[in-house]
DNA sequence: TAGGATTTCCCAATTTTTCCCACTTCCGCA
DNA sequence: TGCGGAAGTGGGAAAAATTGGGAAATCCTA
Protein backbone atom coordinates (compact mmCIF):
# COMPACT_ATOMS: atom_id res chain seq x y z
CA UNK A 1 0.00 0.00 0.00
CA UNK A 2 1.87 2.97 -0.91
CA UNK A 3 1.89 6.72 0.62
CA UNK A 4 3.56 9.47 1.42
CA UNK A 5 5.10 12.26 -0.68
CA UNK A 6 8.77 13.33 -1.04
CA UNK A 7 10.12 15.97 -3.10
CA UNK A 8 12.88 14.75 -5.40
CA UNK A 9 15.05 16.60 -8.03
CA UNK A 10 15.76 14.92 -10.91
CA UNK A 11 19.78 15.20 -12.47
CA UNK A 12 20.63 16.81 -15.60
CA UNK A 13 20.19 13.24 -16.87
CA UNK A 14 16.71 13.02 -16.69
CA UNK A 15 17.02 10.66 -14.02
CA UNK A 16 14.79 10.12 -10.93
CA UNK A 17 15.88 9.04 -7.57
CA UNK A 18 12.81 6.54 -6.13
CA UNK A 19 12.98 6.88 -2.26
CA UNK A 20 14.90 4.16 -0.69
CA UNK A 21 12.18 3.26 0.73
CA UNK A 22 9.93 2.68 -1.75
CA UNK A 23 12.50 0.25 -4.21
CA UNK A 24 11.82 -3.09 -2.53
CA UNK A 25 8.13 -2.58 -2.42
CA UNK A 26 7.79 -1.23 -6.04
CA UNK A 27 10.59 -4.12 -7.49
CA UNK A 28 9.65 -6.78 -5.00
CA UNK A 29 13.43 -6.34 -4.04
CA UNK A 30 14.38 -6.07 -7.75
CA UNK A 31 12.55 -9.11 -9.13
CA UNK A 32 10.10 -6.76 -11.08
CA UNK A 33 10.27 -4.30 -13.29
CA UNK A 34 7.77 -0.88 -13.21
CA UNK A 35 5.88 0.55 -15.59
CA UNK A 36 5.59 4.78 -16.17
CA UNK A 37 2.36 5.84 -17.71
CA UNK A 38 0.16 8.95 -17.88
CA UNK A 39 -2.76 10.23 -16.37
CA UNK A 40 -5.38 12.82 -18.08
CA UNK A 41 -4.25 15.07 -14.91
CA UNK A 42 -0.80 15.83 -16.35
CA UNK A 43 0.83 13.93 -13.32
CA UNK A 44 2.84 10.03 -14.29
CA UNK A 45 1.56 6.86 -13.20
CA UNK A 46 4.15 4.26 -11.68
CA UNK A 47 3.42 0.56 -11.03
CA UNK A 48 4.72 -2.46 -10.11
CA UNK A 49 4.18 -3.86 -13.50
CA UNK A 50 2.48 -7.07 -11.88
CA UNK A 51 -0.09 -4.29 -11.00
CA UNK A 52 -0.20 -2.58 -14.22
CA UNK A 53 -1.02 -5.64 -16.00
CA UNK A 54 -4.78 -6.04 -14.50
CA UNK A 55 -5.28 -1.82 -15.18
CA UNK A 56 -4.00 -2.36 -18.98
CA UNK A 57 -5.94 -5.10 -19.72
CA UNK A 58 -9.36 -3.71 -18.24
CA UNK A 59 -7.99 -0.52 -20.54
CA UNK A 60 -7.74 -2.41 -23.39
CA UNK A 61 -11.48 -3.93 -22.39
CA UNK A 62 -12.94 -0.76 -23.79
CA UNK A 63 -15.15 -1.06 -26.50
CA UNK A 64 -12.65 0.42 -29.32
CA UNK A 65 -16.05 1.66 -31.43
CA UNK A 66 -17.32 4.40 -28.49
CA UNK A 67 -14.99 7.42 -29.19
CA UNK A 68 -14.84 8.66 -25.90
CA UNK A 69 -13.29 5.58 -24.52
CA UNK A 70 -10.15 6.37 -27.26
CA UNK A 71 -8.19 8.93 -25.68
CA UNK A 72 -7.95 7.12 -22.71
CA UNK A 73 -6.70 4.15 -24.07
CA UNK A 74 -4.10 6.21 -25.79
CA UNK A 75 -3.08 7.89 -22.70
CA UNK A 76 -2.91 5.16 -20.99
CA UNK A 77 -1.90 2.60 -22.80
CA UNK A 78 -0.14 4.84 -25.36
CA UNK A 79 2.58 6.59 -22.52
CA UNK A 80 3.55 3.41 -20.71
CA UNK A 81 6.69 2.11 -20.80
CA UNK A 82 8.20 -0.53 -19.25
CA UNK A 83 11.50 0.48 -17.22
CA UNK A 84 13.89 -0.99 -14.52
CA UNK A 85 15.67 1.09 -11.80
CA UNK A 86 19.17 1.51 -12.47
CA UNK A 87 22.21 0.18 -9.46
CA UNK A 88 21.69 3.42 -7.63
CA UNK A 89 17.53 2.80 -7.85
CA UNK A 90 17.01 5.66 -10.32
CA UNK A 91 14.56 5.71 -13.04
CA UNK A 92 15.32 7.52 -16.47
CA UNK A 93 11.92 9.19 -17.73
CA UNK A 94 11.97 9.68 -21.32
CA UNK A 95 11.38 13.08 -23.04
CA UNK A 96 8.04 11.93 -24.03
CA UNK A 97 6.81 11.46 -20.22
CA UNK A 98 8.72 14.24 -19.06
CA UNK A 99 7.32 17.07 -21.54
CA UNK A 100 3.91 15.59 -20.88
CA UNK A 101 3.75 16.14 -17.26
CA UNK A 102 5.94 18.99 -17.62
CA UNK A 103 8.56 17.89 -15.69
CA UNK A 104 11.61 19.58 -15.60
CA UNK A 105 13.66 19.49 -12.39
CA UNK A 106 11.45 19.81 -9.41
CA UNK A 107 8.93 16.76 -8.83
CA UNK A 108 6.49 15.69 -5.91
CA UNK A 109 6.30 11.28 -5.72
CA UNK A 110 3.31 10.47 -4.12
CA UNK A 111 1.62 6.92 -3.13
CA UNK A 112 -1.74 6.30 -4.09
CA UNK A 113 -1.98 3.04 -2.98
CA UNK A 114 -1.43 0.78 -5.76
CA UNK A 115 0.67 2.85 -7.53
CA UNK A 116 2.78 6.28 -7.54
CA UNK A 117 1.97 9.65 -8.79
CA UNK A 118 4.83 11.77 -10.11
CA UNK A 119 4.01 16.00 -10.51
CA UNK A 120 6.34 18.88 -11.07
CA UNK A 121 6.31 20.33 -8.12
CA UNK A 122 4.41 23.32 -9.18
CA UNK A 123 1.56 21.90 -10.92
CA UNK A 124 1.38 19.94 -8.04
CA UNK A 125 0.97 22.78 -5.57
CA UNK A 126 -1.34 24.58 -7.80
CA UNK A 127 -3.65 21.59 -7.77
CA UNK A 128 -3.29 21.51 -3.95
CA UNK A 129 -4.27 24.76 -3.60
CA UNK A 130 -7.83 23.98 -4.95
CA UNK A 131 -8.72 22.16 -2.51
CA UNK A 132 -6.81 23.96 0.07
CA UNK A 133 -7.69 27.31 -0.80
CA UNK A 134 -10.66 29.47 -0.24
CA UNK A 135 -11.56 28.31 3.53
CA UNK A 136 -14.17 25.56 2.54
CA UNK A 137 -13.14 22.53 0.37
CA UNK A 138 -15.83 21.68 -1.88
CA UNK A 139 -17.21 18.67 -1.01
CA UNK A 140 -17.97 16.28 -3.78
CA UNK A 141 -21.19 14.14 -4.10
CA UNK A 142 -21.41 10.83 -1.51
CA UNK A 143 -18.91 12.66 0.76
CA UNK A 144 -21.00 15.16 2.53
CA UNK A 145 -20.90 12.68 5.73
CA UNK A 146 -17.42 11.53 5.80
CA UNK A 147 -15.71 12.02 8.89
CA UNK A 148 -11.84 11.67 9.53
CA UNK B 1 -10.77 10.15 23.60
CA UNK B 2 -7.54 12.70 22.71
CA UNK B 3 -8.24 16.23 24.03
CA UNK B 4 -6.47 18.74 25.31
CA UNK B 5 -4.16 21.47 23.89
CA UNK B 6 -0.51 21.49 24.23
CA UNK B 7 1.83 24.12 22.51
CA UNK B 8 5.37 22.53 21.25
CA UNK B 9 8.97 23.45 20.00
CA UNK B 10 10.14 21.58 17.08
CA UNK B 11 13.90 20.91 17.95
CA UNK B 12 16.24 22.19 14.69
CA UNK B 13 15.83 18.87 12.70
CA UNK B 14 12.47 19.31 12.71
CA UNK B 15 11.51 16.62 15.83
CA UNK B 16 8.44 16.80 17.67
CA UNK B 17 8.47 15.63 21.09
CA UNK B 18 5.17 14.05 21.87
CA UNK B 19 3.56 14.95 25.52
CA UNK B 20 4.53 12.53 27.86
CA UNK B 21 1.02 11.69 29.30
CA UNK B 22 -0.46 11.05 25.51
CA UNK B 23 2.49 8.53 24.28
CA UNK B 24 0.85 5.60 25.26
CA UNK B 25 -2.62 6.66 24.43
CA UNK B 26 -1.30 7.15 20.85
CA UNK B 27 1.23 3.89 20.75
CA UNK B 28 -0.73 1.54 23.06
CA UNK B 29 2.51 1.47 24.99
CA UNK B 30 4.93 1.58 22.10
CA UNK B 31 3.46 -1.59 20.43
CA UNK B 32 1.77 0.55 17.64
CA UNK B 33 3.18 2.82 15.09
CA UNK B 34 1.63 6.27 14.19
CA UNK B 35 0.18 7.57 11.16
CA UNK B 36 0.80 11.33 10.07
CA UNK B 37 -1.31 13.01 7.47
CA UNK B 38 -2.34 16.31 5.93
CA UNK B 39 -5.85 17.95 6.20
CA UNK B 40 -7.40 20.72 3.62
CA UNK B 41 -7.33 23.59 6.77
CA UNK B 42 -3.12 23.31 6.45
CA UNK B 43 -2.36 20.95 9.70
CA UNK B 44 -1.49 17.91 9.88
CA UNK B 45 -3.87 15.20 11.89
CA UNK B 46 -1.83 11.88 13.55
CA UNK B 47 -3.40 8.71 14.15
CA UNK B 48 -2.49 5.99 16.04
CA UNK B 49 -2.30 3.33 12.83
CA UNK B 50 -4.72 1.04 13.58
CA UNK B 51 -7.47 3.82 14.04
CA UNK B 52 -5.55 5.22 10.54
CA UNK B 53 -6.42 1.90 8.93
CA UNK B 54 -10.54 2.79 8.17
CA UNK B 55 -9.94 6.42 7.08
CA UNK B 56 -7.70 4.97 4.92
CA UNK B 57 -9.59 2.25 3.16
CA UNK B 58 -12.56 4.60 2.84
CA UNK B 59 -10.57 6.77 0.99
CA UNK B 60 -9.57 4.48 -1.23
CA UNK B 61 -12.91 3.06 -1.86
CA UNK B 62 -13.23 6.68 -3.93
CA UNK B 63 -14.13 5.60 -7.33
CA UNK B 64 -10.70 7.05 -8.57
CA UNK B 65 -12.02 8.18 -12.77
CA UNK B 66 -13.98 10.60 -10.65
CA UNK B 67 -12.13 13.95 -10.77
CA UNK B 68 -13.67 15.72 -7.97
CA UNK B 69 -12.03 12.76 -5.13
CA UNK B 70 -9.02 12.61 -6.65
CA UNK B 71 -7.73 15.73 -4.68
CA UNK B 72 -9.12 14.50 -1.63
CA UNK B 73 -7.26 11.15 -1.46
CA UNK B 74 -3.98 12.95 -2.75
CA UNK B 75 -4.15 15.21 0.03
CA UNK B 76 -4.60 12.55 2.72
CA UNK B 77 -3.47 8.81 1.54
CA UNK B 78 -0.96 11.04 -0.49
CA UNK B 79 0.60 12.85 2.46
CA UNK B 80 0.09 9.81 4.41
CA UNK B 81 3.34 8.48 6.20
CA UNK B 82 3.73 5.69 8.76
CA UNK B 83 5.89 6.58 12.10
CA UNK B 84 7.25 5.30 15.15
CA UNK B 85 8.47 7.43 17.55
CA UNK B 86 11.97 7.77 18.85
CA UNK B 87 13.37 6.42 22.18
CA UNK B 88 12.65 9.86 23.26
CA UNK B 89 9.48 9.64 22.51
CA UNK B 90 9.74 12.47 19.81
CA UNK B 91 8.57 11.84 15.96
CA UNK B 92 10.66 13.67 12.99
CA UNK B 93 7.87 15.43 10.82
CA UNK B 94 9.09 15.11 7.03
CA UNK B 95 10.28 18.22 5.17
CA UNK B 96 7.18 17.63 3.14
CA UNK B 97 4.04 17.42 6.10
CA UNK B 98 6.37 20.79 7.21
CA UNK B 99 6.07 22.98 4.04
CA UNK B 100 2.51 21.65 3.49
CA UNK B 101 1.32 22.58 7.20
CA UNK B 102 3.51 25.64 7.58
CA UNK B 103 5.49 24.46 10.80
CA UNK B 104 8.91 26.11 11.15
CA UNK B 105 9.24 25.65 15.12
CA UNK B 106 6.27 26.71 17.11
CA UNK B 107 3.35 24.22 17.11
CA UNK B 108 0.18 23.58 19.06
CA UNK B 109 -0.97 19.72 19.23
CA UNK B 110 -4.65 19.35 19.89
CA UNK B 111 -6.68 16.41 20.94
CA UNK B 112 -9.75 15.67 18.22
CA UNK B 113 -11.42 12.77 19.90
CA UNK B 114 -10.21 9.83 17.57
CA UNK B 115 -6.79 11.53 15.92
CA UNK B 116 -4.62 14.71 16.81
CA UNK B 117 -4.20 18.05 15.16
CA UNK B 118 -0.70 19.82 14.91
CA UNK B 119 -1.00 23.41 13.63
CA UNK B 120 1.45 26.40 12.89
CA UNK B 121 1.13 28.19 16.10
CA UNK B 122 0.25 30.72 14.06
CA UNK B 123 -2.40 29.46 11.88
CA UNK B 124 -3.95 27.94 14.83
CA UNK B 125 -3.83 31.56 16.06
CA UNK B 126 -5.55 33.14 13.64
CA UNK B 127 -8.21 30.00 12.87
CA UNK B 128 -9.25 30.61 16.27
CA UNK B 129 -9.84 34.56 15.70
CA UNK B 130 -11.84 33.91 13.00
CA UNK B 131 -14.27 31.95 14.87
CA UNK B 132 -14.02 34.51 18.29
CA UNK B 133 -13.43 37.45 16.18
CA UNK B 134 -16.44 39.23 14.79
CA UNK B 135 -19.10 39.03 17.55
CA UNK B 136 -21.22 36.33 16.20
CA UNK B 137 -19.75 33.02 15.52
CA UNK B 138 -21.01 31.54 12.07
CA UNK B 139 -23.32 28.71 12.80
CA UNK B 140 -22.89 25.95 10.42
CA UNK B 141 -26.23 24.43 8.75
CA UNK B 142 -27.37 22.06 11.09
CA UNK B 143 -25.73 23.20 14.12
CA UNK B 144 -28.58 25.81 14.86
CA UNK B 145 -30.43 24.00 17.65
CA UNK B 146 -26.74 22.96 19.25
CA UNK B 147 -26.77 23.44 23.06
CA UNK B 148 -23.47 22.99 24.99
C1' DT C 1 33.20 -0.16 -42.27
C1' DA C 2 34.85 3.46 -39.45
C1' DG C 3 33.92 7.46 -36.86
C1' DG C 4 31.10 10.02 -33.94
C1' DA C 5 27.53 10.62 -30.87
C1' DT C 6 24.45 8.89 -27.69
C1' DT C 7 23.08 5.84 -24.25
C1' DT C 8 23.72 2.74 -20.51
C1' DC C 9 25.78 1.08 -16.66
C1' DC C 10 28.47 1.36 -12.53
C1' DC C 11 31.59 3.31 -9.15
C1' DA C 12 32.85 6.38 -5.47
C1' DA C 13 32.86 10.58 -2.54
C1' DT C 14 30.12 13.76 -0.31
C1' DT C 15 26.09 14.60 1.88
C1' DT C 16 22.33 13.28 4.46
C1' DT C 17 19.92 10.52 7.67
C1' DT C 18 19.23 7.76 11.59
C1' DC C 19 19.95 6.20 15.93
C1' DC C 20 21.52 6.59 20.47
C1' DC C 21 23.79 8.68 24.31
C1' DA C 22 24.54 12.20 27.70
C1' DC C 23 23.65 16.48 29.86
C1' DT C 24 20.52 19.72 31.83
C1' DT C 25 16.23 21.07 33.67
C1' DC C 26 12.04 20.40 35.95
C1' DC C 27 9.04 18.26 39.23
C1' DG C 28 7.82 15.40 43.07
C1' DC C 29 8.75 13.78 47.42
C1' DA C 30 11.04 13.30 51.63
C1' DT D 1 15.32 22.64 51.07
C1' DG D 2 17.79 18.93 49.17
C1' DC D 3 17.72 14.68 46.81
C1' DG D 4 16.06 11.37 43.33
C1' DG D 5 13.88 10.40 39.26
C1' DA D 6 11.94 11.45 35.02
C1' DA D 7 11.54 14.09 31.03
C1' DG D 8 13.16 17.57 27.63
C1' DT D 9 16.96 18.94 24.75
C1' DG D 10 20.85 18.90 22.09
C1' DG D 11 24.64 16.78 20.03
C1' DG D 12 27.57 13.31 17.79
C1' DA D 13 29.03 9.17 15.47
C1' DA D 14 28.04 5.44 12.42
C1' DA D 15 25.60 4.00 8.58
C1' DA D 16 23.23 4.71 4.45
C1' DA D 17 21.85 7.24 0.39
C1' DT D 18 22.12 10.79 -3.20
C1' DT D 19 24.52 12.77 -6.74
C1' DG D 20 27.71 13.37 -10.19
C1' DG D 21 30.91 11.71 -13.14
C1' DG D 22 33.31 8.45 -16.09
C1' DA D 23 34.05 4.46 -18.90
C1' DA D 24 32.27 1.03 -21.90
C1' DA D 25 29.00 -0.49 -25.15
C1' DT D 26 25.75 0.47 -28.75
C1' DC D 27 23.61 2.74 -32.42
C1' DC D 28 23.50 5.75 -36.25
C1' DT D 29 25.51 7.99 -40.04
C1' DA D 30 28.57 9.02 -43.53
Amino acid sequence: MFQGASQINLDAKGRLAVPTRVRDPLTQGGTVPVVLTAHPDKCLLLYPAPAWEPVRARVMAFPSLDAAFNPWKRLLVGFAEELALDSAGRLLISPELRAFAGIDKRVMFVGQGSYYEIWDLERWQQQLDRLTAGGTPVLPPGMENFSL
